[in-house]
DNA sequence: CTGTAATAGTTGGATTTGTAACTAACAAGC
DNA sequence: GCTTGTTAGTTACAAATCCAACTATTACAG
């Protein structure tokens, strides 16, 4: 079988995308139910609602998503009026964005409930080793990236 | 901007999303590029390197991959000759998978390749760091699946 | 045996994503 | 002013994925 001492189970990017799948499919389910969402979407109301105003472009360097993905989700959030967009008076290019009275409601749920999520995947780790780990990802999503935010 | 505590840079599966996509892109465009493979095409022809004869079933318990994402992914590796197929005798349902001498020299090559990343990533974390990481990514991908509530 | 349920794997159609080309607005050089 | 290049965001078409229904085979209750 010619097992030249590799495992899979040793493998990060295996890892990393078994627990990123393992641990978004839950709360997947909270958002898509909820509010009709789908991952990007999720995503870009998340930043909004962290963040305040951004441009679209803003979102994806932030969250280093393509401006396509982002250009979709932000057409269906709008429709849907969780978001509104104005125009830049100087450069009439850009877009601003920002959360309706709407989309701001369902930011404030969706936070509470990531929040408890997130508290209970922690639990599951003791505390240095979820520093230790946070750490890490950090630096792997940098690494493997090349640049800095 | 009722920013409740609450950071991006804290919640668990963004941060696993963004290390696994970060690590994942570049080892892609290695098997895309010499292989014209899709992940989902990788990911069986590593098992089967790795475990031998296997089932698609049994794949998809070890990979949690879909049975059709498998048996897609499985159709366009025996096209190329990477891997081949024969029927149970027993059970006339059930199909073993093996690889093609073709699918050896790939996965051998590219069981190389991806040792050579993972070294390069585990470089940039301390051992110990990297111990505990590989310990929480496993925790999480067994937690996450077995079920919060 | 025979009818019903379960399992292995496949297929079809809608949904989502990726890639590349596109429009519109600005910027800079000449 | 015009030409060329750049940036913000959109759209079109192909590729990949998801979900549900499907075939074929085995299991098993009566």
């Amino acid at each position: 079988m010619a097992d030249d001492n590799f495992q899979l189970q040793y493998f990060l990017p295996y890892l990393l995308n078994q627990a990123a799948e393992a641990s978004s499919l839950e709360f997947q389910q909270i958002y898509k139910s909820r509010y009709g969402m789908l991952r990007t979407e999720w995503r870009v109301l998340f930043h909004l609602g962290l963040y305040g105003q951004l441009t679209a472009s803003e979102i994806g360097q932030r969250a280093r998503m393509h401006k396509t993905k982002i250009s979709r989700a932000v057409h269906r959030l709008t429709e849907r009026r969780f978001v509104t967009r104005t125009r830049d008076d100087g450069d009439r290019r850009v877009e601003h964005l920002s959360l309706t009275r709407q989309g701001q409601a369902a930011y404030d749920d969706l936070r509470a409930v990531a929040q408890r999520y997130n508290a209970a995947l922690m639990d599951t780790l003791d505390p240095a080793e979820a520093a230790v780990l946070r750490r890490a990802l950090l630096k792997l999503s940098d690494v493997a990236q090349g640049g800095f935010t």
